[in-house]
RNA sequence: GCCGAGGUAGCUCAGCUGGUUUAGAGCGCUGGAUUCAUAACCCGGAGGUCGGCGGUUCGAGUCCGCCCCUCGGCACCA
């Protein structure tokens, strides 16, 4: 069984979780959900957090705790998100874990027996008064004395570990190259590559140790008890060392790490480099999505539009989980820009996808089938089906433009084709196109109109016609359920339709397959599932 | 400064290696039709000099040059 394996980045566990978090989380959720729904793989989602941060330590004792404790209690945050966001990871790492340091140690060791790890000399501008390196930039701008205390600035150079990244320029050149998938979205890539053939040089991977307790934080280096894995490598291997078990070892290399663009570079060029180095296999996809600005505004913590935690279960509360969901699902920036937040769009989009789209149409077919068959479902029987004169029909015949065997297939096959790119809005489209598919067969039939005639033949094409649009109803929700956790379980349970676990998404989508609707079942008309939303009301958390 | 992406209907965007005649989709807006449904669904419309100028060509959003604008990355980020 081939195997699915894909991650979020860890997050820096002094952040407040916000919806930057609760995206990325949210798209690798969807993907796995998809993933699972797809069949035939060993899907498995991480997520997690970075904890060995110098900042987790000073922040602890200013609030009068340890840095374990911190991380504990910050660490839960993230996952309480999460938990808001409806997502469900198969593992939670954190890099204050045993697992992972144990496994860190062993990667640098590794590294260091192939020589690919150094010890070497590190020299740059010293700020004494701040004991912190600035860079030769920022150093220059401050015109080499120290922007805290004014004194100048020292030449320092001291020891330090080095990763001989420089060495797998051409290699990682000639894979981004000609691999057009391996980083997305393309512009992401052509930065990269541009950057790359700028040259590479070692980066330093340890920082020194010394009396300040926040230097005594995190994973030492093996051998050097001076030294220690600098934050942002002991990070990056979190997606090797959760898996690199006996019982996980099947699921490396991982399918894909989907991740902010902020932090492609890391995870294009050095992640990669280090895994060539230790011998391991690749990921496929390393896939770095923009940012989301709040209406139309860069967000910022001084601007206090920051979309947090809060915000989003407003939105949750007041709209559904699924309308939060779906939002991000199909208007984020995983392509190459930012995407905007905004209420108006917010509310738009959830109108017409959900309220509109397949909201309306399970409940008109169910509401047709609870009044003219008395909630059970008819069959189809194959009779002749007349487009209604008023309807404007222009097609040959209704069955050949309603070919819900093909069509079905079709969406299913474009589901699975979207998922090679990670498009998913893409895929959830798949599923949307089938919903507004039935709300044509009804304009185009009437069948409220054929149901007041009393002969045998009406009732015959009413009984096919809505055994049609409830069987298509169906496929469409299950391709939707990545994204609409809630509402679409809703409907399954009223339905009657609950998808059986362990099928492909191929004989799920089979429209009259083996998991299809039986004629004869009963269909519960149901509550509303997305009620319209007033795109003017009030909404305070949205500042409008 | 260097590298890259992009500027197409109110909004978000499709338009691959130039030629399916009057440049498309979704949403929004508007007119109509309809009532099974959540004032939903369906049909039609509104007409955007395809950033600007010049060029190549029988013919260019689609190629070339210059210019304007937006955005992203980089400037050895210890």
């Amino acid at each position: 069984m081939t195997t699915c394996y894909v991650t979020t980045p860890i997050y820096y566990v002094n952040d407040r979780p916000h919806i930057g978090h609760c995206y990325t989380t949210l798209v690798a959720d969807v993907y796995a959900r998809f993933q699972r729904l797809a069949g035939g793989a060993d899907v498995f989602m991480l997520t997690g957090t970075d904890e060995h941060a110098d900042k987790v330590v000073t922040s602890a004792a200013a609030h009068g705790t340890t840095p374990q404790e911190w991380a504990d209690r910050n660490s839960e945050e993230f996952r309480r998100a999460f938990a808001l966001m409806g997502v469900a990871y198969d593992d939670f790492i954190r890099t204050t874990e045993p697992r992972h340091k144990v496994k860190v140690a062993e990667y640098i060791s590794a590294l260091m027996k192939t020589g690919d790890i150094y010890r070497g000399e590190y020299t740059g501008w010293y700020d004494e008064g701040q004991e912190e390196y600035l860079t030769e930039t920022a150093a220059k701008e401050a015109n080499f004395h120290s922007p805290i205390n004014k004194k100048p600035l020292v030449r320092r150079t001291e020891p330090c570990y080095f990763f001989r990244l420089s060495k797998y320029q051409e290699r990682l050149l000639g894979l981004i190259a000609s691999d057009a998938g391996f980083v997305r979205p393309d512009s992401r890539r052509q930065e990269v590559l541009g950057r790359l053939r700028q040259g590479l040089n070692d980066v330093p991977v340890s920082r020194p140790v010394t009396d300040d307790p926040a230097t005594q934080w995190g994973v030492r280096i093996p051998g050097d008890e001076a030294h220690r894995v600098y934050v942002w490598i002991d990070a990056l291997f979190n997606y090797l060392s959760v898996v690199d078990t006996p019982q996980r070892q099947r699921l490396w290399p991982a399918r894909v790490h989907f991740l902010g663009k902020d932090i492609l570079w890391f995870h294009a060029v050095i992640w990669p480099a280090l895994l060539l180095a230790l011998g391991k296999g690749l990921p496929g996809t390393i896939y770095g999505h923009g940012w989301w600005i709040s209406e139309g505004e860069k967000m910022s913590k001084s601007m206090g539009n920051f979309i947090d935690l809060e915000r989003l279960r407003a939105y949750t509360e007041r709209f559904g989980l699924d309308a939060l969901r779906w939002y991000l699902a199909t208007q984020g920036p995983l392509g190459g820009g930012d995407a905007d937040f905004s209420h108006a769009k917010f509310v738009e989009t959830f109108n017409a996808d959900l309220a509109n789209g397949i909201g309306n149409a399970t409940s008109r077919v169910g509401n047709m089938i609870d009044k003219y068959f008395g909630g059970v479902l008819p069959a189809d029987d194959g009779v002749a089906l007349v487009p209604d004169a008023a309807s404007g029909f222009d097609g040959t015949s209704v069955r050949g433009t309603f070919e819900w065997k093909g069509l079905c297939a079709a969406a299913a096959g474009r589901v699975r084709a979207c998922l090679e790119t990670q498009d998913l809005e893409g895929a959830l489209r798949a599923g949307t196109g089938l919903a507004s598919k039935v709300d044509l067969l009804i304009n185009v039939t009437r069948p409220f109109t054929i149901a007041k005639r009393a002969d045998a033949e009406a009732k015959r094409q009413l009984g096919a016609i809505l055994y049609q649009c409830a069987e298509a109803l169906r496929v469409a929700s299950v391709l939707l359920s990545p994204a609409l956790t809630t509402g679409m379980p809703k409907l399954w349970k009223t339905w009657g339709c609950e998808p059986a676990a362990g099928a492909t998404l191929e004989a799920l989508s089979a429209f009259g397959g083996e998991h299809a609707l039986m004629p004869g079942q009963r269909i519960t008309k149901g509550e509303i599932l997305y009620m319209r939303a007033d795109a003017a009301a009030a909404f305070p958390a949205a500042g409008v």
